[in-house]
DNA sequence: CGCATACTGAACCATATGGTTCAGTGTCTA
DNA sequence: TAGACACTGAACCATATGGTTCAGTATGCG
């Protein structure tokens, strides 16, 4: 029935409503981190910082890798296409949809015209 | 300090993390439609409904009017300009960073071949 | 070995989300 | 004026979120 659901939608846009998140990701898309990097930079204690990479991994927009005691995380490999696709098709509908509004409103002015003339005839 | 914050991108994004109010605004793209339409389309209360137009409303994606019993709801007036533009800066960040993964691996093949040969000599 | 480091998991807390029901209020319309 | 209709708000519920502390476990290093 609700064919418009998007489980994978659904998680990134999440991911992206945080901005300690959306900090976290511009962070790694300039560079590997390990948690305590994370924490320290966004004043998180480690436990805190852990789950916004679990929330950012099981939306696969990170992923980590654990080497000693030290968990490594880098961007990738979801570059957010179908985000982008969904916001632009969005926009054409946007568009589409004010064209129409104009479109209505030119035709109600013209209505109003030819009505005024009418009710001088 | 936290001067990444963005309280309209943490609004924006969480309203889309939705896939009940994605459907709305595509719906809306498309027509004006009352709560109680948008309640039967998507089979569900008029409260609940009512609640996710309400988050939709307060991240600016929605405007709604009332008139008489009806209240009115469109899209309008932001077209996801600052989310989009995100969304874009993030990919370009990715571009980069996974062009320097590429340069790191070539470095190391390089190296690799140059200390085969030192051990060779 | 022994200590410091780096993470991890459980438990807790306050608040938000996504939904409901129920009891209204206000507006048409016959 | 009576009933139907459209919405609204309060209250409730289960679950998630964003954070913490505390008590581990595992690893590195002198």
């Amino acid at each position: 029935m609700v064919q418009y659901a998007n489980a994978g939608l659904d998680a990134s846009f999440a991911a992206l409503s945080d901005a300690t998140r959306r900090g976290v990701l511009e962070q790694l898309g300039r560079a590997e981190a390990s948690i305590t990097d994370l924490a320290e930079k966004f004043n998180m204690t480690l436990t805190g910082m852990k789950k916004h990479v679990g929330v950012l991994e099981r939306a696969g927009l990170v992923i980590t890798e654990k080497v000693g005691r030290v968990r490594t995380c880098k961007i990738g490999p979801r570059q957010l296409e179908e985000e982008m696709a969904w916001l632009e098709r969005y926009r054409q509908l946007w568009d589409a949809r004010f064209d129409e509004l104009d479109k209505v409103v030119e035709e109600l002015k013209r209505k109003e015209l030819v009505d005024g003339r009418k009710q001088r005839e």
